[in-house]
DNA sequence: CCTACCGATCGGTAGG
DNA sequence: CCTACCGATCGGTAGG
């Protein structure tokens, strides 16, 4: 019966097409990975994958929503679990460090094929960006007011903390010397004493 | 007498096509930078550049080539220029917070386009890259040594110092709020801070 | 989901 | 240093 013949749903189709873009998209650079690279990743040819995405570019824009909604939402889990700002910026961190550990792909295109978003795309990823960025500002703020941060300037230390996250997606590697956890701690305590909490 | 006529030297012109490069190469990447593109920013026809240049590949492989030699020099001078484990780090980080303030266009085509540079060409880069991380570890592993630095892993820590210095190259704006001075010093605190510096 | 194909782009060469 | 042009590639559409 048909019912029973195993043809992949519609939305695992389309997901495992997303997941082959980003893998190219990340390994080889969004100009130049093909659509027929991404339809040989899933044993198509290239125009076949019109039938479940309208574009390469949307292929870009949903891997770039996708992470930033993550991001966002860790963080957001992070700061609101406790009350403690000095806790809060670990755990913030943490969370960050986490996602470029897990998400190494993902943070590559996010970043680095940011210019090959459309015009109103990139505006949006940008202005997503910067918020993000402000949370942990206001939080290295409160910080800092509460005289439990020492730096000789917010903005640095979390331009520091954030990039210092950014470039564990460079080095990290599954199953090597240090497990997503051990980074995740070893980055909270650098961020603590970069800022000089007591 | 033609003795007198402004005939820009050779090297003149050759220098005016790699610097228009960086520039293209920085902002829409080395895929989407045309010949004609580069050959438009310095008056000239795409085809003509190649009276000066044997090709698109050899203008990313002399502006990454300079950019390595520029930055291990640095560090070298800055590391040679005391004996004191605290200060050679202090002034190392302070030489690569420098070098990614003041090239940032070399810094952003160094990382983003390496995948894009030939074989041969990128191995020779990855190992000069791998060469300063070198330099870097063996500093910090000696402070550790002499009980000047306390850390959680090494390893960690250089990466988290020369990931934010590299995350300046993003940020920084000449005439900006910070120049190029107190970047590098505060940088160099927070590395110190990092380090558990005495 | 496929083949055939369009229209546009691009690095590099020819030949002044 | 320029024009003309080759050969190859690519995103996307037509039409099954």
């Amino acid at each position: 019966m048909s019912t029973l013949t195993r043809v992949p749903p519609r939305g695992d189709r389309r997901a495992g097409i997303v997941a082959a873009a980003l893998e190219l998209f990340a390994d080889k650079g969004y100009l130049a990975t093909t659509m027929d690279d991404i339809g040989r990743a899933v044993a198509m040819r290239g125009p076949s994958l019109y039938k479940h995405v309208a574009s390469k570019q949307d292929l870009l824009v949903e891997i770039m929503e996708r992470s930033i909604a993550t991001v966002l939402r860790d963080h957001r889990i992070a700061v609101e679990s406790t009350d403690d700002v000095r806790e809060q910026l670990r755990r913030a961190v943490e969370a960050h460090v986490r996602f470029h550990a897990r998400h190494r792909l993902e943070a590559f295109v996010g970043t680095r094929e940011l210019r090959h978003l459309d015009e109103g795309n990139r505006a949006v990823m940008l202005s997503l960006r910067k918020d993000y960025e402000s949370g942990f500002r206001e939080l290295v703020e409160r910080g800092v007011a509460q005289g439990r941060f020492r730096v000789g300037s917010v903005k640095l230390a979390v331009y520091s903390i954030l990039d210092m996250g950014v470039g564990v997606a460079v080095w990290f590697r599954e199953g090597g010397e240090f497990s997503v956890d051990e980074v995740a701690y070893h980055y909270g305590d650098q961020a603590l004493r970069l800022l000089g909490a007591d």
